[in-house]
DNA sequence: TAGATTGTTAATCGATTAACAATC
DNA sequence: TAGATTGTTAATCGATTAACAATC
């Protein structure tokens, strides 16, 4: 899957989106679909539809449109759930826990191998933070780790994963994580969210 | 705070981020901050800085810059977040009582009010869904629901708050809700997020 | 074949960046 | 005063939308 050009990230954005919508269609049994029906479930238009898949490939059939599950499997393939990963939580508060236990992740791939603490929390099957080394990670595959500590720890724990190699942090703590430019970070900044929500009730 | 023209959804996306490096620097002790410096910290530039900013008024001093305290106390009203609000959580799963015994959130003047869920759970403090009535939320001068029930139960949910005349909806499911249009949504779609750190480790 | 719909090129729109006069 | 930095106008850039030839 070489791609040309660089992919905006405005079109990266919407990828999970066009994707939520073709599992949508393809458990009602429907079997084909156009840009314009896609656009209306995303409320953008048949042509941005169109101009985004162009990025990736070309999909679909003059006349006909887009079979539902070969685009599908098209997606998996461009966001890369068509393989599984392993995944470690630092942080074993409420959330830490929670996504620990959320049977959803495994459904789709994503494997917790473990959950980490700072503080010792050993009796419940949580592992110390000193157990987190560049062996750890080697040995167990670890493709991504989640931050869920407070903000306060959580760049001294991506300082910590970078160096035992983790190339991936997904990250629930609110601050922005300095990291080297070959580690990904995506955040999940909640209040972030619960502030736009406040802005759009004021105005 | 009469704003002129509407604000686009980029600014709007921003605005959380300009208040959390207005705290940072005001706990810090820093009493005064250039476009520049600012611009620094959120990895913007310092025109971008100045052009949101005018959107709001007049903020700053020629020759000086921006008083740090001054700046975040109007963030503070821009964004809504000089008042309280009261929410309830509709999903006592995993992650609706993490959310519920998150302190966080009272600190900042969120309060959760209560937790509902479609399962009779009235044991451990849960509410049942029937008891969430039109009257419930006017008592309790509700301003937010947050759901965090699964995907499928969403949207009735989501219709049973409308009905009882929630206004602003906090969605962790993985749904586009379909509600009227003075009824504010903003959504954690948290296996998006996910998919587009897939994404950038593919790519 | 006629109708429908793609993939792509060109036009438009909006957001970001640059420039600079105003002024603290 | 001289230097710094704002707020704003103009220029640029990139993303979205429109149009249409290709073709199933």
């Amino acid at each position: 899957m070489a791609i040309k050009k660089d992919i905006s990230q405005a079109v990266i954005k919407r990828l999970p989106r066009y994707y939520r919508s073709l599992k949508l269609l393809s458990s009602e049994n429907i079997k084909k679909v156009s840009s314009k029906e896609l656009a209306e479930m995303l409320d953008i238009t048949a042509s941005q539809v169109r101009q985004d898949f162009s990025n990736f490939g070309e999909f679909g059939q003059q006349g006909y449109g887009y079979d539902v599950d070969k685009l599908k499997l098209e997606f998996e393939k461009i966001i890369g759930i068509d393989k599984t990963y392993n995944m470690i939580i630092i942080g074993a508060g409420n959330l830490g826990k929670a996504l620990n236990s959320y049977s959803g992740f495994v459904s789709s791939g994503f494997n917790i191998i473990s959950l980490f603490d700072i503080e010792d929390k050993s009796n419940e099957n949580i592992l110390s933070i000193d157990s987190l080394t560049k062996n750890f990670i080697e040995e167990n595959s670890i493709d991504i780790a989640i931050i869920t500590v407070n903000s306060d720890s959580a760049q001294s724990i991506a300082d910590k994963l970078v160096k035992c190699g983790v190339k991936n942090i997904w990250n629930f703590a609110a601050i922005d994580l300095d990291v080297p430019k070959d580690v990904n970070i995506e955040n999940m900044f909640m209040s972030d969210s619960l502030f736009v929500l406040t802005y759009k009730m004021n105005h």
